[in-house]
DNA sequence: TTATCAGTTTACTGATCGGTACAAGATTTC
DNA sequence: GAAATCTTGTACCGATCAGTAAACTGATAA
C-alpha cells in the first residue's frame, strides 16, 4: 500500500510545520515525522530542499492574501472591502492562535533567505489597504499612517497573544485597530 | 595567550547571537566561531547548554526592562516615565535595527521551552504601563487597552522595519503611538 | 502484454549537531 | 613558590542534519 500526492496538497501541510517550528527548527526529519511523506517524495516535489519548501510555502500564502485581501482592497467597495479584511484576517490566523509565518520569517536569520518575499508581502498589503483608506475619504497622509499603523497592529497583536497565549488579545487588539481605521473613513 | 572571560561578559555577546538567527540557528559552532569563546568555556559557565545560555539572555534582558523601564513606570511620575519609556525602547532596539528575542521566541517553537519567562515578560511590561497611565489621569478600560496597544504596538513595528529593512517605519510607529498615549493623559 | 513514467520507499552519505572528558594553562591563596 | 582552584583548548562521542541514489510500485497507454 502507498499514499500518493501532490504538490498541491504538501504546501499546506509544511506551512503548518514551519509555523510552529520556524524555519531552522522545521528539520527533514520532523516534516516527514508529521506528515508521514517520505524524504524520497518531499525531494521529488521540492528539488531545491528545505529552501525551495519554504519558497513554495511563502508563495502559496501571499498568494491567499493576494485574493482574498489585497484585490478587494484595490477593486472593491472600499469600507466593504476593509471590514471584510478584519474579518479574513481574524480567520486566517485563527483569532491569534495561528501566527503570520512572513513575519516570523522576518525577525530571524531567515528573512535574509527570503527577504524578497517578505519585503513584498508588506509592502503589498500595506499598499492595498492605503489605496482602500483614500477611496473612503481619508486624506492621503492619514491613510498612509493609518495603514501601516493597521498592519503593524496585526502583527503586534500576533507576537503578543502567542506569548501571553491569550486569543483575547488578539480579538480585542484587532477591534480596537478596526474601529480606529473606520473612524477615519466617516 | 588565553583569554579569560567571565559569564557576565558573555551574556550580552549570545544575546545578539539569538537575536540574529534566532534559538535553532544560533548553534555551538556559530556562537565558538563568531564570539571566539570555546565550547569549555561556553559549558563551564552555562552548564545546561544552549538552553541555560538561552535562559541567561532572557533573564538579563528582563533585568534591563525592569530597571529601565518597569521600575520608572510603577514608581516614577508618569508622564514623565512614559516619556522616557518611548526614548529608552527606540534606543534599545537601536530604531528597529534590532528584534525583540522575547517576541521573536514567542513565534515560533522556543516558546514552548521559556514560556514562563516570556508570558512574564509582557505581563509586566502591559502591567506597568497600565499603572502609569492611571496615575496619569486615566480611566481605568482605556488604560488597559491603552497598555495592550502600546506594547502590541511596539512588537508589530518591530516585525514590520525589520521585514522592510527600514527604521523610519519603527520611528514613526512609535511617535504615532507615544502622541496617542499622551492624548490620553491629558 | 509490455514499455513507460510519475511517485514512493529504503538505505546510505559526509557534515554538523549538542554535549562530554580531560589534560594543560592561568589565577588565586597561602 | 607550591597547592588548590578556576578557566580554556582539543579531541572526541553518538545522534541527527540535509541531501543522494537507486530499486521498487502502480497506474497509463500502446
Amino acid at each position: 500500500m502507498k499514499t500518493v500526492y501532490e504538490r498541491a496538497d504538501i504546501v499546506p501541510l509544511l506551512a503548518e510545520i514551519f509555523r510552529e517550528l520556524g524555519y531552522e527548527g522545521a528539520t527533514l526529519s520532523r516534516i516527514t515525522e508529521r506528515t508521514g511523506i517520505g524524504k524520497g517524495s518531499l525531494y521529488h516535489f521540492f528539488p531545491g530542499g528545505k529552501e525551495e519548501m519554504a519558497g513554495a510555502v511563502l508563495a502559496d500564502i501571499d498568494g491567499w492574501f493576494e485574493e482574498a485581501v489585497y484585490r478587494p482592497l484595490r477593486n472593491d467597495d472600499a469600507r466593504q472591502a476593509i471590514a471584510a479584511m478584519w474579518l479574513n484576517v481574524a480567520d486566517y490566523f485563527r483569532s491569534g492562535g495561528r501566527i503570520c509565518l512572513v513575519g516570523a520569517f522576518a525577525l530571524d536569520g531567515t528573512r535574509e533567505r527570503f527577504s524578497a518575499a517578505i519585503g513584498d508581502y508588506f509592502i503589498r498589503w500595506i499598499e492595498a489597504l492605503r489605496s482602500a483608506l483614500m477611496r473612503a475619504e481619508c486624506a492621503e497622509r492619514e491613510a498612509q499612517t493609518l495603514a501601516e499603523e493597521g498592519v503593524c497592529g496585526i502583527q503586534g497583536a500576533l507576537v503578543l497573544s502567542r506569548a501571553l497565549k491569550d486569543e483575547a488579545v488578539f480579538t480585542r487588539s484587532l477591534e480596537t485597530l478596526a474601529k480606529r481605521l473606520e473612524a477615519a473613513t466617516r
